[in-house]
RNA sequence: UGGGGGCUCGUCUAAUGGCAAGACAGCGGUCUCUGGAACCGUCAAUCGGGGUUCGAAUCCCUGGCCCCCAGCCA
């Protein structure tokens, strides 16, 4: 899948940068890469600076690699690795055979390292981490030169040596840069290079004990690379006067970084250290959960890759810093789905109707339209029998104005079925309607009246004899709050406060057409009338579990709200 | 108060010195065998103050507000 496909011609600040490198010469070729650090999963979030990447190579005709930035064992995973290169593949994303790791050029890095020591632009420092934030000053404060600045090289290179032999134990020395502790920019006030780390990494395994900082790996790897515009967040721009300084000092290929708003979304958080939390402390059941707005979660939720590719770009490309409302992501996904999906009839939560003037043990098979979006996706037969489920909020006792369902005395359509009129209802002890009757008009097969004659309301149904019940798992927004992050702290105030309380609500013993026994782990459906579900990995043959990916725009709930102010 | 970056409808993005445009949301309507979809209409913005110019969202000056940086995280 190409993500520009059927793609209007757009521009943006980066590309138009790209193309003023290519016109002046300054590259005469396109290279990106997308650098995840393999701990954690995918979000909504990375997939805007995916398409920003591999949709930038692709608009010139250049190559795009996948290269994980793995610089620190203690957090990484290879579980992690796994998970992201699958989202990616979800996404529809080909890096062909360039799929790198930081951990590729340890040794490489190690041999920058030892240039830059014998240029006498490093030097390995014995202070504490405590002394090291000490002497860095403060915003407004110059830091101070550290005592070990100023040692010999061969002493550098022998502690560094020495650091890689495993000869000192975690945090005892570090390298650092030897640049300028009265910068103004902090990240130029001797920042550290390397530190040692007695930990299994994914990949070397034992081999390393000191392990390059993000700062000293990024900039070299997108270099060895042959990275030409190396795009991120802006959270990094004040960093790109240190990469600039290592590849200037190292004399090596020099990528051109170009940064880029990150995406944030209202009603959600987007960053990977409070997904964690929502993981960990179980607020959600895993990092796929379907109320996550990580790329497993939405998958698993029923949301389309298309539609993810659609809404980034309707949002743009900009460095203003923007929080995009999340009815316009709601909006891209409905769009796709109303396109692609298959209609069913599904009601979630049933009450009996009873045809009292239909042949008692005869079955209709009735043609229903699976797709009025899409007539190449054909028809399908549905059984319609003398006793039928509707959804109870489809019928009520005593009507108010505009309500165009079922209720005594009243006539509407089942959905490709036959016009019903409400006869008489029977209600429990406690009240709780049980069995409506109604006549059906046989001149109606089909849904058309003959004589012309209009009804309001058309309600969807499942026989009940052919019914299969499933579960059915209601989604809402994960937050109540459009910015989750807006909490006091000091007040003891935490994001999980947040927690919509009604973002996941499991219905049992929902009524299905019989149809949907076909249906497969991932296949996605719209429930006539009620939204688009997606079938849950969860499901059994004899217990199917649909998620709802998200309901239909629904007027109705809008005109009720107002009448009951 | 050091360094870096950003301010255009409620929200996101366009307009590259020449009619401030589109999408979402909202509101109103048409149509409809989904109270869906589609269609039509409507509301709505250049952070403030100066200046340059025939003409400024855009250029200049000057205030204001917001974000990022003080991990041996990325």
């Amino acid at each position: 899948m190409s993500i520009s496909e059927g793609k209007p011609t757009t521009t943006d600040f980066i590309r138009e940068a790209v193309k003023e490198d290519l016109a002046s010469g300054r590259f005469d070729y396109v290279h990106t890469r997308f650098p995840p650090e393999p701990n954690g999963y995918l979000h909504i979030g990375h997939a805007k600076a995916i398409l920003i990447d591999y949709g930038v190579a692709q608009d010139f005709g250049g190559k795009f690699n996948l290269r994980f930035d793995d610089t620190n064992p203690v957090k990484e995973e290879a579980e992690f690795v796994e998970a992201i290169k699958e989202d990616m593949r979800w996404l529809g994303v080909d890096w062909e055979d360039r799929e790198f790791y930081a951990s590729d050029y340890f040794e490489q890095l190690y041999q920058f390292a030892i240039k830059l020591i014998k240029k006498g632009k490093a030097y390995v420092d014995d202070l504490s981490p405590d002394e090291i934030r000490e002497y860095r000053g403060t915003l407004t404060e110059p830091g101070k030169n550290s005592p070990y600045r100023d040692r010999p090289v061969e002493e550098n290179l022998d502690l560094f040596e020495r650091m890689r032999a495993g000869e000192f134990s975690a945090g005892a020395r570090v390298l650092r840069a030897k640049i300028d502790m009265a910068s103004g920019n902090i990240n130029l006030r001797d920042p550290v290079m390397y530190r040692i780390l007695h930990a299994e990494h994914h990949r070397t395994g034992d081999q390393w004990c000191i392990y390059p900082m993000y700062d000293f790996a990024h900039g070299q790897c997108d270099s060895i690379e042959g990275i030409t515009h190396s795009l991120c967040d802006l959270a990094y721009e004040s960093h790109r006067p240190l990469y600039d300084w290592f590849l200037d000092e190292l004399e090596i290929f020099h990528p051109r970084q170009i940064e880029f708003a990150r995406l944030n979304l209202s009603y959600t958080v987007l960053s990977k250290r409070y997904l964690k939390r929502l993981v960990d402390e179980g607020h959600v059941n895993g990092w796929d959960d379907p109320r996550m707005p990580t790329l497993a979660g939405l998958r698993r939720r029923g949301v389309t890759p298309q539609a993810i590719w659609s809404f980034m770009r309707e949002i743009g490309v900009a460095k203003t810093e923007s929080v995009v409302d999340m009815a316009l992501f709601e909006h891209h996904i409905r769009k796709d789905l109303n396109l692609h999906a298959e209609r069913r009839m599904a009601v979630l939560d049933p009450v009996k109707v009873i045809v009292t003037n239909y042949p008692d043990g005869q079955v209709e098979h009735l043609e229903a339209i699976n797709n009025p979006e899409d007539e190449s996706a054909g028809r399908r037969q549905v059984p319609f029998s003398r006793e039928l489920f509707i959804e109870r909020d489809d019928f009520m006792e005593d009507p108010p104005k505009k309500f165009f369902r079922l209720a005594p005395g009243r006539e509407v359509r089942l959905r490709f079925g036959y016009f019903i009129t409400c006869t008489d209802y029977k209600k429990d002890e406690s009240g709780r309607v049980t069995e409506i009757y109604c006549t059906y008009d046989p001149e109606t097969r089909g849904g058309y009246a003959p004589d012309g004659r209009r009804v309001r309301g058309t309600l969807h149904w499942v026989s009940a004899a052919h019914a299969i019940e499933a579960d059915v798992r209601l989604y809402d927004r994960l937050f109540t709050k459009e910015d989750p992050m807006d909490f006091d702290a000091e007040a003891g105030e935490d994001f999980t406060d947040f927690i919509n309380p009604d973002s996941l609500k499991v219905l049992t013993g929902c009524k299905l057409e019989p149809s949907l026994a076909e249906a497969k782990p991932g296949d996605r459906f719209q429930f006539e009338r009620r939204g688009y579900f997606c079938m849950d990995p969860d499901s059994r043959p004899d217990a199917p579990v649909f998620n709802r990916t998200i309901a239909l725009r629904d007027t109705w709930a809008k005109v009720r709200r107002k009448a009951t102010g």
